[in-house]
RNA sequence: GGCGGUGUAGCUCAGUCGGUAGAGCAAACGGCUCAUAAUCGUUGUGUCGCCGGUUCAAGUCCGGCCACCGCUACCA
């Protein structure tokens, strides 16, 4: 029974590199559940880009002297080498200044505008002088009314706690360039939350599975929900396509607006790349379909309540009703798979204090599978989790050299050394049965939690299987069979269909060494695919870019026990993990050293 | 301030429906020597943050308090 699962994972923001701290909310846990949806037979199709509007980009660019776009080109080339180097299995991983996107984000809006959920409103924000943009609360400072501090931020007090007016600080200041904010009348589209009370409200009554602390959090919110604004005064972003709007070089909708709707241009932007433009829909107008949706805690309201309230509108099934947009009806999701934050001596990673770890960095000294496997064995999944070079070195040397690498190692080495070739299996005994039997009842037991996105349970149970592998082959002792070759050669057999297992089980969470493993029991061709760079043409007139995608449907693996083949040569074993030097996780490495 | 989360062994964390507190790591001892000095076995330890309540029974449910953390929507 094949179905359809929507994987949409959050869109990194291109203002600079990514930590790992950003990768473990949406990045591991997605490809994990993807490569096992798409092992256990489903058709997955996984999203995601980079977003690249909004005045956080536009200042950054320039403070490093570029435009908004070649700072956007920049990062967002640096973060699809991350997320490739990292092994994420994409569909389509794009960027939101294409032109597809801009149609899509355009259409989606005329929708809610034509079912009345956008409102025009005339209010009093905050601008630069120098450039004419609109000037965010927290980029302005100043002194607080309340107290009389000096650096409150324009949206609230650091030092009192009180929420503040940014028009209502004494000696307001741009935090960009220090200049006097100017406070001005300027009209605005919002999107009509209230309009949708009711209508949310009855959908997420009926989202019975959601984490507790999600519904609660999304129950609160949507009982004093008030219009939000959905443009601004910038000229970086998705034009406003109504007469008297679209050409205004200061008119902007606003970056949030068009970056959750990612989720739905880049499955557009999939299709239409394919064979079938209108294929997008078997993920999104399919009620059958499934929407799993992956993001850090500080996402949550956006997809929880903001997305749906467009989803909502865009199908005219608001408290206003309407008719379905252009894009039919669509589904809304089905699970919000939030992680909660991994963190550095107990507060969040800061560029500014110096305490982050950056992907790239990771990456080219331990490789993917290692942070893979800390992230999904010890990432903040339930709780907020301290990362620690200690606690890294431990994971990657015990846990995958020692347990994992090296029983890969030592069964092939021996079944090498004596057969040169995968051994025949005589007699089988109760034990080669038992944990043969064992083996085969953990595809059941890992596939139930993977699918409900339990990941660290999911991971332990996997490597369960190795530890009674590496206890089975130290209880039945082969190497000490040299005068019995017939029940060596079963008990190499069965060592080594274990260890086909537990490969199949951790391919999720370690795809680059599954893929290895696959090679060292005699296999060839692609194991775990993985994802690759492409440059693309736009599909509007925009200048060509790169984007992330695979070739999944020719991968082997395949959510069940296959059996090894007896015969097929086995060539002499290379150590799958190599160890860390113990002294990182005292120092940390030198680019970013544990600070006294 | 409001909302939420967390607090369990030296460390990292599990603990479902209330029913005698669990795992891994670290430590000690022993076995094995195929394998990356790998592996297997045996051995401890707890005021479950504090106070009170409900109950035959509370880590678990309720109330209060303390500590730490996050969010608080013109940040994306």
């Amino acid at each position: 029974m094949s179905s359809h699962v929507l994987t949409a994972v959050a869109w990194p923001y291109a203002n600079g590199p990514r930590h790992i701290g950003h990768v473990s909310g949406f990045g591991v846990p997605s490809d994990v559940f993807s490569r096992y949806q798409r092992m256990a037979g489903n058709q997955v199709l996984m999203v995601s880009g980079t977003d690249e509007h909004g005045t956080p980009i536009q200042v950054q660019a320039d403070a490093e002297g570029l435009t908004a776009r070649q700072l956007a080109d920049k990062y967002n080339k640096v973060i699809l080498d991350d997320l490739q180097g990292l092994g994420l299995g994409y569909d389509l991983f794009t960027r939101t200044t294409s032109s597809n996107h801009y149609q899509v984000v355009q259409d989606l809006f005329l929708a809610l505008h034509r079912n009345g959920y956008v409102v025009a409103k005339t209010t009093q924000g905050a601008i630069s002088p120098s450039t004419g943009r609109t000037l965010p609360d927290r980029y302005i400072e100043g002194t607080c009314p309340i107290c009389g501090y000096d650096s409150a931020r324009g949206d609230q007090c650091d030092n009192c706690g009180n929420q503040l007016d940014p028009a209502d600080l004494i000696n307001p200041r741009s935090k960009i360039n220090g200049e006097t904010p100017k406070f001005v009348e300027t009209e605005h589209f919002f999107l009509d939350l209230p309009a949708f009370a009711e209508s949310l409200g009855k959908w997420l009554s009926t989202r019975t599975d959601w984490r507790p602390n999600v519904l609660r959090f999304s129950a609160n919110l949507i009982e004093d929900l008030k219009p939000r604004p959905i443009t601004r005064d910038l000229d970086w972003g998705v034009p406003i396509p109504l007469d008297g709007w679209r050409d205004q070089p200061m008119k902007r909708l606003y970056v949030w607006f068009d970056a959750v709707i990612g989720y739905l241009s880049a499955s557009v932007e999939w299709a239409r790349r394919g064979p079938d433009p209108d294929a997008w829909q078997q993920w999104w107008c399919d009620p059958s379909a499934t929407g799993y949706y992956f993001m850090g805690k500080d996402n949550i309201v956006f997809h929880s309540v903001i997305w749906p309230a467009l989803l909502l509108g865009q199908n005219g099934a608001g408290d206003k009703g309407g008719e379905p947009g252009v894009f039919g009806t669509l589904n809304l999701p089905d699970e919000i798979v939030s992680s909660e934050f991994l963190t550095m001596s107990g507060s969040k990673f800061s560029t500014s204090r110096g305490t982050v770890i950056y992907v790239g960095d990771f990456l080219r000294d331990y490789g993917p599978d290692a942070l893979r496997y800390f992230i999904s064995a010890a990432g903040p999944e339930n709780q907020d989790t301290d990362f620690t070079w200690d606690e890294f070195v431990r994971r990657t040397n015990f846990e995958l050299a020692n347990e994992w690498g090296n029983l890969v190692n030592r069964s092939v080495s021996m079944a090498h050394k004596n057969v040169g070739a995968i051994p025949r299996p005589a007699t089988l005994t109760e034990a080669d049965h038992a944990l043969l039997a064992a083996s085969r009842a953990s595809f059941d037991t890992v596939g139930g939690l993977l699918a409900r996105s339990r990941f660290k349970q999911a991971l332990g149970e996997a490597m369960r299987v190795v530890s009674s592998a590496n206890k089975y082959i130290s209880d039945t002792e082969p190497w000490k069979l040299k005068d019995d070759p017939e029940r060596r050669d079963t008990v190499l057999h069965t060592a080594l269909q274990v260890v086909q297992d537990a490969n199949t089980l951790l391919t999720p969470f370690l795809p680059h060494a599954a893929q290895q493993v696959h090679g060292a029991l005699g296999g060839s061709g692609v194991w775990a695919a993985q994802p690759e760079i492409r440059e693309v043409d736009d599909l509007g007139d925009g200048p060509a870019y790169s984007v992330l995608t695979g070739d999944y449907a020719g991968e082997q693996a395949r959510w069940a026990s296959t059996p090894i083949e007896a015969g097929r040569p086995l060539a002499k074993p290379s150590p799958l993990f190599s160890k860390l030097d113990p002294k990182l996780g005292e120092t940390g490495p030198e680019w970013a050293p544990i600070q006294p």
